[in-house]
DNA sequence: GCAGTTATCGGACACGATGACTGATAATTT
DNA sequence: AAATTATCAGTCATCGTGTCCGATAACTGC
């Protein structure tokens, strides 16, 4: 017996009119009263599906994070040297923010909301934590905690983020991930290595 | 004439109680009623002074605008190699920081709210621009756009801002900027530098 | 197709928060 | 001491929330 088709119809309504409604006025001036006048549909119907507006929010995050995960297990098998294999996954991610670039908005951008943001943050906290748990297995980090370094990637990847999107910069996936990239590998790369005296003698390995 | 001692009596009372109630229940689940319990003030006595939360909370951010700025102002003027200089008011930022934990908490931590966190943002945005400005005046970034590398490293020095906070690190000011400088700076170098082909090869100037 | 199941609708209800308004009271300033 | 004015307690209309119900429609499995 698949779901019924009611559901899905009401199911997909709503998680639609919460985007759009979210993109116009912000995540926590939406009402919902908003949403089901939106969707199109009775007002017992959203409690029947969803306990509240976060719980629908939650509900529609649950399809990305599968998404990501998928994205990064395939580019963490691929082969590469440890510039390549590192944070595999973010040329990913930009593209699939470029396809999907009202709901990344919301995701990471100022017309975000904390709640939403800090899911997105922990989320992304996850897949870096394992990608950099993959590269570097060990917790022999030069003096800088590895929470701190995830937490720091975290930060870096959705300022990039929220800033491609919020700009209507013109930048391609491919270009914008370049940036984070030169950005944030030698971060990366200073936190495995020693003690760094001064800034312009770096590297030397 | 100066102000009158009442109204400054119910300004700080209706402060605290906000700083109090937001690190309790975060900033959406605070009631104007119960900051006005909480602070033990009329309820009419509230509207009189601020239009609503946000108002309230706007308020209050001004004078650390005032009080950072001041710090960085004089953390530019000290003389000094790049890597000292660069991002001067940092230290300063997270010794505030320690001093004024709740309130700091409130500001970017996983308490915080969205409007909240957008102020600091843009508050630190502004700071991180005009030292940048300073250190490199002229606008021939390695291809990176230099928004791109402010909305970077504000994402970064806010990460592990929160990461500081939220976690009960006994870490010193001075510990967490020697980390959040370790990572970042080679950064902002890799920002300047011209194309970087690998990791193992760069800043060969 | 048909019968049984079930999602949806729309209305009603209690509850709590908001924001505005009032006159009386108390504190402060000059 | 007198004039000013911030504060208080109370009231009011409005709005969003969350829950419940019976009637109606749509869907599924046979």
């Amino acid at each position: 017996m698949k779901e019924d088709r009611r559901i899905q119809r009401s199911r997909d309504a709503l998680h639609q009119a919460l985007v759009a409604l979210v993109l116009e006025k912000g995540y926590e001036a939406v009402t919902i009263k908003d949403i089901v006048e939106r969707a199109n549909v009775g007002r017992s119907t959203f409690y029947a599906h969803y306990k509240s507006k976060e719980d629908l929010l939650t509900n529609g995050l649950a399809e990305l994070r599968a998404l990501l995960t998928a994205h990064q297990q395939a580019a963490l098998a691929e082969e590469g040297d440890v510039g390549q294999r590192c944070l595999g996954f973010s040329l990913a991610l930009f593209e699939h923010a470029q396809s999907f670039r009202d709901i990344y908005r919301v995701l990471v951008g100022e017309r975000g909301s904390a709640i939403v943001m800090n899911r997105m943050r922990a989320l992304l906290a996850d897949l870096v934590s394992q990608d950099l748990a993959a590269i570097a297995p060990a917790a022999n980090d030069g003096q800088i905690p590895r929470s701190a370094l995830i937490q720091f990637v975290v930060g870096a990847l959705m300022s990039v983020l929220a800033w491609w999107m919020d700009r209507k910069s013109r930048l391609s996936p491919a270009e914008v991930d370049t940036i984070f990239r030169r950005l944030t590998i030698p971060a990366i790369v200073a936190a495995f290595d020693g003690p760094i005296s001064n800034i312009d003698s770096n590297a030397e390995r």
